[in-house]
RNA sequence: GGGAGUUUAGCUCAGCUGGGAGAGCGUCUGCCUUACAAGCAGGAUGUCACAGGUUCGAGCCCUGUAACUCCCACCA
């Protein structure tokens, strides 16, 4: 280490940031090596796309996850934090082929499977790489030995083990259904990857000929170009309107096709016309009712949402074109009689926002019901708690009315679906190994072509990266994880999956608590999106104030679970902090000789004062930290070491300090080097660069504050009465501050004070402090008013009365003037005080300590008045 | 149609199990005081959304109202 009075004078953290961080690489410290004496403490990551770089929401999610695994590490516990990404199907899809397209002008189909995804794989490199780099940069604790991958070998084959059970279990089904389908990424999605947007659309009122009749019925739909799929009109039983009609057929217009007029429970006769048309193949309702009835089900679309032959002359025109087109031929025909503005949910794909087609499809699911049990009993039981609590009403809603999970998705990146076809007997065949021929008739076999949901393997990512389901050292050791910690927007997506997941394949929940926290908002309160192009990189940040200020930022003033919002002027004041931080310790080493540290024998009374504000600090932070209350714990540190530390402790003592050499300034020395390395252990989970490296300035043991202890409460270090003494003085020094400043008196300006007092030695201690700090040149304690020159001006305190003799300067109408307004307000204390005290119920029922405070408050109050009143007396004698 | 959240100083937000309203930023005044002007000292600013209720006592608990936000939901 350089020399250590010789700091720089202005905060620069890019002079250490990385340094410090290599240096806890090289040392491996953040590598957890399972030790059957120490508790484990397990955090898996939520691991991030490898669709480009990291955003605020991660840098807010990781800050969070490091302050949590540094804390622990620091308590003892074997502390394991694992890191790794995340192959992200379609969004890492979309985007090479993104760059495939404007790049080469090229298409997936172009390349083929095999080069296509060879291409995929360069893209995870290089921006896997990106992200860990980013995740280094924000100071992240993870154990780099254990990074993993969703596609890498462990967790392929954590899939194909779950699938293989599953399918076995009868949980994993193949079946034809209504699934959202989205026609520009060619994919089926789960629900959960549909957003729902209210959008303008219109109501259709059109009409179907009863045959051999000339009666119509009336049908009004959002989605006339499905018409070609309709194999029904549908009726209320109970509607008297349409009873007469029931089982006649009608005539499908655009069409050659008759269909039946059938009557179920499902139509609301108040809705629409109280006719339905039935389109089993494209809609959710319409399929199930076509299963009651027995339905044909017909599909009118192609995969990209272009009509099929069934569209007749429509054939090959795009979804809305076709809408567009028969719209105008039915209104020609007379058969469109109305047309009504209606504004309804549609469903878009969350990836690309295109308007997904609920569409008939041979899928792969994943059956609920029987995983979602126990799920919902984990949380119930508290297997599994919420933080905040709330979150856990999200996840139980979700979770009691879960539909069957969609897995497969026709994608060409993720992990392909382990089912064979055999090409001679048909036969299904699922395996957790590749197959060539069928076992059941030797013939050929077909991989399926389809890839699984990317949630299908982060489901099993809290025990897939602890080497699953391989029985190791790991899973052993380290699994159930203890904390996630995660926002909001993916309780569904992610949470809970992983819950019922673990809870299926390892029996266990796969976490203690689930940490939520929030979205970062812009200045302005709007998410931040590359599309509004207010997004702020965290990089940039880090670059420009340190990465210890931006985690700062992230970590205050904010509520879990609650969206904060970013704005550069809050990363500003993190960065001031930071650079008092730094001076104050920069002070401490420029008036440093020891080199141990430890407390000395004797503490005066501002020594007593903050080594006792510190004790109470390891407890609040140590509370809060328990708590996941983060905001709260870095708060108090903030207001610990400006305003207590450096504010007052560092003041008082430097005439000690600047007395070179002498006992008192030794004592001091060790006071300020055991209360600020303390205090940079207790911060150091929140800003783990400049801890480190103020703690490797100061005397320490031990090779880095990241592995020393955590500070502990300690009851000898508790000076309630000395805490209590620097109160007043530190009171009296405000109001002397205060009434100068009123006054405006110059601060060069040095003055007398005297102060009449009963408590003598609580005052004579710290007579220094008001020569230094209350601007007095020569302070005089008395025991009564016999030495006040007749018009010095008057400050009533708590148990002393000061006077400052600066005759000159004394207006005596303006001094009459603000004693009565002092008078005026201690007489409404004394009322207030009194008023709670003569209620009958107050005394009775409020618990004694509350009475007996406001007792000596009454006291203290009506003492201060008598004397405030001497005052005026005095002064209108004058 | 369900569910959740928010409403506190000009702005952004804290306020733990009910016991005299807080921070940061901004603003005003005075200071380049030998750690820090990214600073120091001092000041101003609030019917804690509204209305009831419980309680000796409510920003906090209960009921209702309003505004905003978000999530979930198959009304064609």
């Amino acid at each position: 280490m350089e020399d250590n009075k010789n700091i720089a004078k202005t905060y620069d953290p890019s002079g250490f940031e990385d340094r410090i961080y290599n240096e806890w690489c090289e040392k491996g410290y953040f590598h957890a090596t399972p030790s059957p004496d120490k508790k484990p403490y397990t955090i898996v990551i939520p691991p991030p796309n490898v669709t480009g770089q990291l955003h605020m929401g991660h840098a807010l999610d990781e800050t969070l996850q490091d302050i949590l695994i540094r804390y622990k590490r620091m308590q003892g516990y074997c502390a394991l934090w694992v890191p790794g990404t995340d192959h992200a199907g379609i969004a890492t899809q979309i985007k090479v082929e993104e760059e495939l397209r404007v790049k080469e002008g090229k298409t997936r189909y172009d390349l083929g499977r095999e080069k296509f995804l060879e291409r995929v794989w360069d893209w995870k490199n290089l921006y896997g790489n990106r992200i860990i780099n980013q995740l280094k940069k924000i100071g992240s604790s993870c154990d780099w030995d254990r990074e993993r991958f969703t596609m890498d070998e462990g967790c392929s084959k954590a899939v194909r083990e779950v699938f293989v059970n599953l399918y076995n279990k009868g949980l994993i089904y193949q079946g034809s259904r209504i699934i959202n389908w989205c026609p520009h990424c060619i994919t089926a999605l789960s629900d959960a990857e549909v957003e729902h947007a209210e959008q303008a659309g219109h109501f259709w009122h059109i009409k179907y000929q009863v045959k051999d009749s000339d009666e119509f019925v009336i049908i009004a739909t959002t989605r006339p170009e499905t018409l070609f799929g309709d194999t029904a009109v549908a009726v209320n039983p109970e509607d008297e309107r349409y009873t007469h009609i029931v089982g006649k057929t009608l005539l499908l217009p655009l069409t050659d096709r008759e269909i039946p007029v059938i009557a179920d429970e499902y139509v609301d006769k108040e809705f629409g016309t109280g006719c339905v048309k039935i389109t089993p193949a494209h809609d959710p309702n319409d399929f199930e009712v076509g299963m009651r009835h027995n339905l044909e089900q017909i599909k009118v679309m192609n995969d990209d949402a272009t009509m099929n032959k069934y569209a007749g002359k429509y054939e090959g025109m795009d979804r809305y074109e076709c809408r567009k087109a028969m719209l105008a031929d039915l209104a020609e025909m007379g058969l469109l009689v109305k047309t009504e503005d209606h504004s309804h949910n549609v469903g878009q794909c969350y990836r690309c926002g295109t308007t997904v087609e609920p569409i008939i499809s041979k899928q792969w699911f994943v059956k609920m019901k029987p995983l979602a049990e126990p799920a919902i009993k984990a949380v119930k039981n508290g297997d599994t708690k919420f933080v905040p609590e709330r979150f856990s009403k999200t996840y139980m809603n979700w979770m009691e009315n879960v539909f069957d999970w969609c897995i497969s998705r026709q994608l060409w990146w993720g992990h392909r679906i382990p089912a064979f076809y055999c090409q001679d007997c048909g036969e299904t065949t699922v395996s957790k190994e590749d197959i060539v021929t069928c076992p059941r008739c030797g013939g050929k076999v077909k991989q399926d072509e389809d890839v699984l949901d990317t949630w299908f393997s982060s489901a099993l990512w809290p025990f897939s990266t602890l080497g699953w389901p391989e029985k190791t050292e790991d899973l052993d050791y380290f699994y159930p994880t203890s904390t996630l910690v995660t926002g909001y927007d993916i309780i569904f997506f992610w949470v809970s999956r992983m819950i019922f997941s673990a809870l299926e394949h390892t029996g266990k929940a796969p976490f203690e608590h689930v940490f939520i926290h929030g979205l970062v908002r812009d200045s302005q309160g709007r998410k931040m999106s590359k599309s509004l192009g207010n997004g702020i990189d965290p990089l940039e940040i880090i670059s420009q104030y340190g990465a210890d200020a931006l985690r700062f930022t992230l970590a205050t003033g904010n509520a879990p679970g609650n969206d904060m919002r970013f704005y550069i002027e809050r990363v500003e004041a993190s960065r001031n902090f930071a650079n008092k931080i730094w001076n104050a310790s920069r002070f401490t080493l420029m008036n440093l000789d020891i080199t141990e540290n430890k407390l000395p024998e004797n503490l005066s009374l501002e020594d007593k004062w903050i080594v006792s504000k510190y004790n109470s600090l390891v407890k609040e932070v140590t509370e809060n930290l328990d708590k996941f209350e983060l905001g709260i714990a870095v708060s108090k540190l903030y207001d610990f070491i400006w305003d207590s530390f450096c504010d007052w402790y560092i003041e008082l003592v430097k005439p000690r300090l600047f007395d070179k050499g002498s006992e008192s300034a030794i004592s001091a020395q060790y006071v300020l080097t055991y209360v600020l390395s303390n205090t940079m252990k207790l911060l150091h989970p929140f800003m783990p660069f400049i801890t480190e490296e103020i703690w490797q300035h100061l005397p320490h043991e031990g090779e880095s504050i990241m592995i020393s202890e955590f500070p502990k409460y300690d009851a000898a270090l508790n000076f309630p009465e000395a805490e209590k003494e620097m109160e007043l003085i530190m009171s009296a020094i405000s109001a002397v501050r205060n009434r100068r400043a009123e006054m405006n008196v110059p601060p060069s300006k040095k003055a007398k004070l005297i102060i009449v007092t009963e408590k003598e030695n609580v005052f004579k201690g710290g007579e220094v402090f008001f020569q230094k700090l209350a601007s007095a040149s020569d302070v005089e304690i008395a025991a009564d008013r016999g030495t006040v020159p007749a018009n010095a001006v008057n400050i009533v305190v708590e148990g002393a009365e000061l006077f400052l003799p600066l005759s000159e300067l004394v207006d005596k109408d303006k001094e009459l003037e603000r004693l009565n307004k002092e008078k005026k307000e201690l007489e409404g204390e004394i009322k207030r005080v009194e008023g709670k005290l003569s209620n009958q119920g107050f005394v009775a029922k409020a618990p004694q300590k509350v009475v007996d405070e406001e007792r000596a408050k009454g006291e203290k109050y009506r003492e201060m008045l008598e004397k405030v009143e001497a005052s005026i007396k005095a002064m209108e004698n004058m």
